[in-house]
DNA sequence: TAGAGAGTTGGAGTGCACTCCAAGCAAGCG
DNA sequence: CGCTTGCTTGGAGTGCACTCCAACTCTCTA
């Protein structure tokens, strides 16, 4: 299921995938994967995908009848979401409070609008800053460049 | 002095500013700054400008005949390449192995290269992944903006 | 010359995001 | 059955980059 199947007007509660299409590298959909799995998937740890859970970060994850963890594709698509959002330096607490309002239901879709929109600017702020120091980079590997190139024909 | 005041062939062992001309904001030039004039001017704290001459990352400090330290302009240009090192998420441990680096001199220019080099390649790795992250959280918001028009159209 | 304010030190404390540990339960295999 | 491998928990530990503290000295202005 992605998210083009939603009736319209419907914004889900749950997982919320990133963007439409297959996930590619996910174990085939058997829809039941063990922690191991999600961690070999997500490129996080068992133990963070617990501490995920504990702290908020993650919806509730079913069990088996033994207790152990059977996460979802629902499940993967919130985490790939998570992934990013942590890529781009989002505090694990804004995170948490987005985790939030998510499970608070409709009335909070403003709400989150805002607070994706205001990291999206500070993205974009961080960007422009890194492009910035790009450049500072390329003047001083520049130089030495030159340094070496001038070493090397003895002049 | 900038460096494009070097003599050919030098490269300069202490202070290596990031970019030649006058810098602005810069108390005016009387080349003894307090620590308190310092951290104003790069935005750290005092705490953090002693924290990084203990750890090494800032070549010895001058001081008055009673101990407190004077920062020149050679420090300041310094600490203008540190907080980008540092605002491009550059470890603190590297910085410290570039500053010895520095102070050890001319025979370690090729590995002085190699270290921004490398940066310079995860810097721009880490702008790609901002960019690809912008596209799915322009995804979400767009999904958030159609819902919120659609629910006060009242449709 | 008195007092405010800014500087000094080593070492301890903080906040974040994990990361690991010990002790125990459960499933699958020869 | 015993063994290995994987899962469970709460709580403690780690690494990074600061950040603050206590107890002091120094500088400057009135």
């Amino acid at each position: 299921m992605t998210v083009l199947d939603h009736a319209p007007g419907e914004v889900r509660d749950r997982a919320e995938p990133c963007r439409p299409g297959p996930k590619p590298g996910r174990p085939q959909g058997r829809d039941r994967y063990t922690i191991s799995e999600v961690a070999e998937y997500t490129g996080l740890s068992a133990h963070t995908l617990r501490w995920y859970e504990r702290i908020g970060l993650m919806p509730h994850v079913d069990r088996t009848h033994t207790g152990q963890r059977r996460y979802t594709d629902r499940d993967l698509d919130w985490l790939d979401l998570v992934g990013r959002l942590r890529l781009t330096g989002m505090p694990v607490a804004d995170m948490v409070r987005y985790a939030q309002m998510v499970r608070e239901g409709e009335h909070t879709v403003a709400a989150r609008e805002r607070l994706l929109s205001a990291h999206r600017d500070d993205v974009r702020r961080r960007i422009a800053e890194l492009r910035s120091t790009l450049d500072v980079l390329d003047y001083k590997i520049d130089i030495y460049a030159d340094a070496r190139r001038r070493a090397s024909e003895g002049v």
